[in-house]
DNA sequence: AGTAAACTCCGGAAGC
DNA sequence: TGCTTCCGGAGTTTAC
């Protein structure tokens, strides 16, 4: 399931191999992965040079030539991978886009939760083609770039710390398995309302945010079972999980062994 | 308005 | 082998 590091390390491998490359030719096998008017995708992306690829949140941001952009969301089991255009697609590839090397940018998607936004010209307010079904949500404060000050503001109210992180807003990027190993790291209740956080606990939790998101990043994110990397390969942060997919599994803090979700030695 | 819970999407995995 | 159940990110809806 990729959160920020494994989104982050897709984003990173992605700039790497199709900055700078033409779209020759797309492929749209599932147009309702597209959110919106399908239609536009192939008219305004065939023949545009890709300028850039970044993170935003959990999401990938494409930028392509003259202020069109694709915005990808992988949800669940949703992989970007970038293969040679003769190799086999792998099942559920619902969109192939052709570059002027040789190389195939693929989107597959098995249970797609993920989907695909065209946007126009950012620049005007975010203006793009028509929306059908889900709406772009917007992408707000990002944890690493997040000051301890605005977080402390951001935690200033009554709802479930967990609840609250793995929202997206008003922090976007972090899911179930680095908001559960933050929180243990931080040794914080998921449960403890925000508003009842002492200073330092907030403190600690900033400070574990950043270290465990950094570190799986550095790690090429946690392959717990669907994530790959642009290039196909897996992380290696789940061997550093404390806590997530760990139930049953012995405690490094106290000697129990986690009885499940519930189990929280804090 | 803020918060929370239920429901929806989907196919793979697990259990029987 | 074949059926049922569970899971979950995030948007939507409903309720308090």
């Amino acid at each position: 399931m990729p959160e920020l590091p494994e989104v982050e390390t897709i984003a990173r491998g992605l700039a790497l191999k199709v900055s700078g490359r033409r779209i020759e030719a797309v492929e749209l096998a599932r147009p309702d992965v597209v959110h919106g008017d399908p239609a536009p995708l192939c008219a305004l992306v065939r023949g545009r040079r890709i300028e850039a690829v970044e993170r935003l949140g959990k999401r990938i941001r494409v930028r392509l030539e003259r202020g069109v952009f694709l915005h990808i969301h992988l949800g669940m089991t949703g992989r970007l991978l970038v293969v040679s255009a003769g190799a086999r697609p792998e099942p559920h590839t619902h969109l192939r886009l052709r570059l002027d090397n040789g190389s195939e940018l693929r989107f597959s998607d098995p249970r797609r939760f993920g989907g695909i936004w065209v946007i126009r010209d950012e620049r005007q307010g975010g203006e793009s083609t028509q929306w059908i079904g889900r709406r772009l949500a917007p992408v707000h404060a990002d944890p690493l770039e997040l000051p301890l000050p605005e977080f402390r503001t951001l935690l200033a109210r009554r709802r479930q710390v967990k609840a609250l992180l793995m929202a997206q807003e008003p922090i976007s990027g972090i899911g179930n398995i680095y908001c559960d190993e933050a929180l243990y790291r931080a040794r914080i209740h998921p449960l403890t309302r925000c508003d009842q956080l002492k200073p330092g606990d907030v403190r600690r939790l900033w400070r574990a945010i950043r270290q465990v998101l950094r570190q799986a990043i550095e790690a090429g994110g946690s392959s717990i079972r669907d994530y790959r990397s642009a290039d196909n390969e897996p992380g290696g942060f789940q061997k550093r999980h404390r806590v997530y997919d760990r139930a049953g599994l012995p405690c490094g803090r106290c000697r129990s062994r986690r009885a499940g979700a519930a189990g929280w030695c804090t």
